[in-house]
DNA sequence: CGTGAAAACGTTATCTC
DNA sequence: GAGATAACGTTTTCACG
């Protein structure tokens, strides 16, 4: 991957909206070669997909959630129904498995705090947690989906 | 909004690529109002942009870690040289502002844990910090830019 | 890689019912 | 809201330098 490919990504991190002309025209080349660039990008599944992102206040989601969970039951049956569960969650956006102190983080947005019980109370229930704790964002500072692109070869 | 809108803003987080006609199909609308909804959404705001989603592994981008943040400085200058220097570094995806013990929270992606800690000195070479934790994730169960669209009014 | 051009396709806008 | 249509722009493919 060069500069021309980097600066495309860049560019379709940006804004997938963009004619391909205008993206050629950004990233210094003519809109064929940055075409044929782009598709060999996405038949490479450099480029998964792209999405529409939405205004989370709009959307009556303007409360983020991070909620740590620890687990006493170290087997995979139970990893495979809480995990079940948790995917099925719409409010839940981010989930990851942890190492160190905790087991899993979720990010969780919802409209506010009695939102944000149900949604906790649907968790607890699903499946048995050892400890779980909440804590609220007070303020997004940055979001952004754009990946950094120095990295890639 | 209607049970039409959210429908369009089903299809249009999961792929913005979809040409009007599909996604008209698919709501279960012809073109014409359909074209007419989006534009309104665009126009108002609750479709903020499309962007194209990448995929980390291929980025060489695949280890996410969390990184807890504590400060004894509580005044506004600080807050502001802290947010700006965060914000400026690229492996820095989301950056939030909590509530609770944590005072910030960030998610940072990178290729390894090398890289890490160019970042981690990066940032506690930016500002005084009283305490920094970090955590990093060893598998992403799920990760969606897609908000639910329940509770949209 | 670049240019240029043609065909195919999708979008936008308008109008009628 | 549906459906039709026409103008317009973009995407895609191609041949050639």
């Amino acid at each position: 991957m060069d500069e021309f490919d980097r600066k495309i990504l860049l560019c379709l991190q940006e804004n997938a909206a963009d004619s391909l002309e205008a993206i050629a025209a950004r990233v210094g080349l003519s809109t064929s070669p940055c075409w044929r660039r782009i598709q060999k990008m996405e038949a490479q599944g450099v480029i998964q997909r792209r999405v529409a992102l939405l205004d989370p206040d709009r959307m009556r989601v303007g409360v983020t959630v991070f909620v740590s969970v620890r687990t006493n039951r170290h087997n995979a049956d139970w990893a495979e129904r809480f995990c079940a569960a948790v995917v099925a969650i719409p409010e839940v956006v981010e989930f990851y498995r942890m190492s160190g102190e905790i087991d899993y983080l979720l990010r969780i947005v919802v409209p506010d705090i009695a939102a944000y019980d149900r949604v906790y109370k649907r968790l607890i229930q699903s499946v048995e947690l050892y400890d779980v704790s909440s804590a609220f964002a007070m303020e997004r500072i940055k979001y952004t989906t754009a990946l950094p692109v120095t990295y890639a070869e």
